[in-house]
RNA sequence: GCCUCUGUAGCUCAGUUGGUAGAGCAGGGGACUGAAAAUCCCCGUGUCGUUGGUUCGAUUCCGACCGGAGGCA
């Protein structure tokens, strides 16, 4: 009998936390973040984290695993949440992932994950190296010879995806698409429910743009300021990455106004919503709802009956 | 009131020595298997301010008018 699960996904500013923490309530479930940034410490507001009340509420699972300097990746959040889950169902409770990032999401769900051997720090190094030597074409070439159909899918600009397919290759003995292709087959090691949460794009935005006025006012500015101060979202690391600090840097060095910032906040955060959109769109798994024009305890309910009824509900 | 500059894509602008136009940003679509809030690919018709004139033909040259900026009074 496989565990049975229920994920909360879509865009960045869609109403997922709220919704999850909702269905907590109603089904008896604890919460596990699905979220590439939550997982760092000190980063609170520019990561829309779950407050402290609400973590009060419903009890909240990979949030604040490591500080922002650590590397984590998406292997790593399916070690994790596997456990989350594990401890949640042997508690006799319901695990509810809730998140926007796709691929953590789809590796969790995916038969065997991660097949493909580890990063391998010194071979990374050396293969990014040869790319500074002899450019993005040559590397491109290198992996058409050792796994043709990884070539052909990983557009040659995409240097990060072909230095990783030839690390993949050179360590593990096969090609990256072999052990892609034995990634989907079998079933998904969760009866897992997963509902998406829809906008349209401009009212989506205009959500969007009211959070990221909201999380400026609760202290983005001073947030940012302390993880720079603790020598923290240094370029390159993960952390780094994070839409919502990157924009405010440029203003704490005095390099423009913060409006200036903030526009390219909001901006940053359409374009991410948007990918997000692509990624959960394109997944047969995802069960919608359309949000605009519902009050907030109709789609509760509407989400709560695809869980209960959940015979139609797609399994990847 | 006079003079100068200016009005081209949602924005900032380029350009056409007269044959109806193109960049960046924004925006749209897509991909994604150990960095994913990352990375990458594709997509550019708009009364060229309005209106007369010159011309085979005007967004381009000329006039007037209407916006905008600056200067002189």
């Amino acid at each position: 009998m496989k565990p049975r699960i229920l994920c909360v996904v879509g865009p960045t500013a869609s109403g997922k936390s709220g919704l999850a923490i909702a269905l907590a309530v109603r089904l008896g479930g604890e919460i596990i973040s699905c979220d590439s940034m939550q997982i760092y410490r000190a980063m609170d507001i520019g990561t829309a984290k779950a407050t402290e009340a609400e973590r009060a509420a419903v009890p909240h699972h990979l949030l604040d695993l490591v500080t922002p300097d650590v590397p984590f990746s998406a292997a790593d959040f399916v070690t994790a949440a596997q456990a989350a889950i594990a401890d949640i169902t042997a508690r006799g409770r319901l695990p509810i992932l809730c998140g926007g990032t796709g691929l953590y999401l789809d590796s969790l769900l995916r038969p065997t994950a991660y097949a493909a051997p580890p990063p391998d720090p010194a071979l990374r190094a050396a293969l990014a190296a040869d790319l500074a030597a002899e450019g993005a074409e040559a590397m491109h070439a290198r992996l058409a010879a050792l796994d043709p159909a990884a070539a052909e899918a990983i557009h040659p600009n995409n240097t990060k995806r072909v230095l990783r397919a030839i690390e993949i290759c050179l360590s593990a003995g096969t090609t990256k698409s072999a052990l892609d292709a034995a990634s989907v087959v079998g079933e998904c090691p969760y009866d897992a429910c997963v509902i998406g949460l829809r906008w349209p794009r401009e009212q989506l935005n205009a959500r969007i743009d009211e959070r990221v006025d909201a999380m400026l006012a609760e202290g983005l500015v001073e947030e940012t300021a302390r993880l720079l101060e603790a020598g923290y979202l240094a370029p390159g690391t993960t952390a780094g990455q994070a839409i919502g600090y990157k924009e405010i840097v440029p203003y704490l060095r005095g390099e423009e106004p913060l409006a200036v910032s903030a526009e390219r906040l909001k901006i940053a955060t359409h374009r991410y919503a948007k990918r997000q959109m692509t990624w959960f769109g394109a997944k047969d798994y995802v069960e919608w709802i359309d949000c605009a024009g519902r009050k907030f305890e109709e789609i509760v309910n509407i989400a709560a009956e695809c869980y209960t009824g959940r015979a139609e509900c797609g399994i990847i």
